[in-house]
Parts: structure tokens; sequence; C-alpha cells
DNA sequence: CAAGTATTGTTGAGCACTCAAACAAGTATC
DNA sequence: GATACTTGTTTGAGTGCTCAACAATACTTG
């Protein structure tokens, strides 16, 4: 991609980012397991499900139910398929744009969804937080931000960082 | 899993845990689709590739060519298939067991791993390690040690986590 | 309004991962 | 030296994901 000889990991950061890398692989794999074990729903689906139930009416439009669950399009439709398949969702047409559908949980959906949701908390406290400070919990968020938010600001392409930093307000430290 | 009532997240969890996941996903999938679109190669065949090209011989028997690469045996069983299909690995019978196989990495394989190294490491700086002061990167480290320690001493299951921490040495902090 | 363009959502093919079952070689037991 | 147990690895079916192509509708603009 980048031409020119990257800059290379230090020992620090190498090790960083392999422990970073097996900590979450493990984690979600754990978490991922219980929940298909437990309850037979994939983490993705319940991820759906969640935003769903939290939606005034318990309904969103695709496009925005996608953009909440960090799915591409494309997943989402398999994946409101499958929930459809099984009645916990169902799509609607969408009355102000005849293009939309709008994703609905319904009310079979949602008790599965409440009997999915102890178990899964359970494992996310068990596996996660109880393994941390409440100090590392903050600092685990204040991380976790700052990577999201370098990843919906891009950085402008082509050199490494150049000063080249328009006037974006937030996000963007110090280059 | 377990019957009661869990310990529900409190309002600082939810987040960290959400804003963790976001991170975590949107940093995956970008390393992941800059390996795919500049090396067609998979991140987890990559890491593959790593762990075989730092050992002795360029060759690990599967067993722990897995462990190494956080796999299961069956994944990497079909990795390593589709690897050989490319000829950047082959699989030896290892001298020893006769049970056993031992993947290798090819010199074409290697190549392949040098060309694809530099887009990766850039990705990742970019991605990861350009978002965090020092400091984070410090702390990502240690509280990543920490969940995957955790993920390989599982508590002593049951209860949320009762008196019983047998006289373990390390990782088990303070129940 | 006609033509072009952008958005919304679906579909199908292909690949990777999971689980469970099968196998095959080594080890222990009687 | 036959029995069962264990370990190392593969296989196949099933499921989810990605990518590219498509269809339908909406917006924009000369």
């Amino acid at each position: 991609m980048t031409g020119s000889d990257p800059r290379w990991l230090s020992e620090d950061e190498q090790r960083a980012w392999r422990t970073f890398l097996t900590a979450a692989q493990t984690l979600f794999s754990t978490v991922e397991g219980q929940l298909q074990r437990d309850s037979g729903i994939p983490h993705g689906y319940y991820e759906i499900l969640v935003r769903l139930s939290e939606a005034p009416d318990r309904s969103l439009r695709m496009s925005q139910l996608a953009e909440a669950s960090a799915s591409s399009k494309s997943r989402l439709s398999h994946a409101v398929a499958r929930l459809e398949d099984r009645g916990w969702v169902e799509r609607l047409d969408c009355p102000t744009d005849r293009r939309g559908q709008v994703a609905r949980l319904t009310d079979v959906g949602y008790t599965a969804l409440e009997a999915a949701a102890p178990g899964h908390v359970t494992q996310v406290r068990e596996s996660l937080f109880d393994q941390l400070s409440p100090d590392q919990v903050t600092q685990l968020a204040a991380i976790s931000e700052a990577i999201a938010s370098a990843a919906e600001n891009p950085a402008p392409a082509g050199l490494g960082c150049p000063l080249a930093c328009s006037g974006d307000d937030e996000d963007v430290a110090d280059c």
C-alpha cells in the first residue's frame, strides 16, 4: 500500500498488539460460545436484537439498524432474514419511503432476548469486568473511544499523516 | 447459565463494553480489509504465516501451530490446506511421532509474507498506535494481559467467584 | 420533466469458521 | 497381544460473512 518502508512496530508495540489480539479473540469467542451454547444466538444477532429492543416501537429502518449494529447492509439483510425465519423479527414496508424496510422486534423475539440476556451479561462480567480494576475500565473506554473515532475520521490518506489536518475540530489529536 | 439474577452492568460498564465492541470490530475489520485487499490474505492466515516464519526451520507441529495462532485444530487444518493450495505452506510427516504432521513455510510463502507485512504494519500503526498515547499502549497491554490470562485460568465455575481460589500464585487477583 | 445519479435494500456465489464425527497412531492395562 | 484410552489430525455439513451485481425508488439539475 504505502510503498516506502513502513515504521515497524517497536518491541513494546509488537507485544501490545499480539496480546491485544489474543485477548480480544479469546474474549469474543468466549462470549460468542456462551451465547451460542446457551441460547443458540450468534453474538451479531444478539446485537441486532438489542438495538431493536431499545428503539422506539422496537423498530428501525434497515439502514439505521445496520449502522447501529455495525453491520454491512448485506450482512444485516441476511441476518434479518434468518431472524425472521425464527419469528423474532418482522419486516414491514416503510410508509414514508417506498424503498425502505423497517425491521421490528416481535414479542417472541423480545422474550428470546430477555431469556438470553442474563447469561450473556454474566459471561461478559466474568470474562471482562471481573478481570479489570475500575481504573482499567475507564482506560479501556478511553482507548476504545480513540480507536473507534479514528476509524470514522480516517487520516487524509497518502502519507503517514502530513501537516495536512484541515481544521477538523475534535478527534484528530496532534498529528 | 448461572440461574439467578446476574449482576447487570453499570452505566459505565455498558458504555465501556459497547465502545470496546465497536472499536475492536472496526479495528479488526479494517486490518482484515487492508490485508485482504492489498495481499489477498485473511488475517487469520497471516497470523499462521507469521508464527511459522518465526519458528525454527520455519516449521511447527500442527498442534503447536494451532496453539500459537489461537486456532482450533479444525480451523488450522482447513487453513493449512488452503495455504498448501497456494504453495505457501507444505505439510511434512513428523519424524518422531507418526501421527503428527509438520507445517512448514515455503520460500514462496515467506516471500508472500514479506510482501504483505509492510502494508499490514502500516495499517496497524495508523489504526491503533497512532491513536494512542504511550501510556495508553501500556495500559492496553496490561488490560489485554488480564483478559487473556483470565481465559486461561477460568474461574472455578459455579458461583460468581466464591472464596475458593485455591492457592494459585498469579493472575487470580483478588476475588 | 427527462436523464443522470445516489440511496436503499436484496440476492447469490464463494470463502472461512464451527461443531461433531471419524480415523489413525501411540500408550496403557490386563 | 488384544482391550480400551488418549492424542493428533482430518473431514463434512451447516452457518455466517463478504463482495459484486441488481432492482427499485428517490433526489437533482439542466
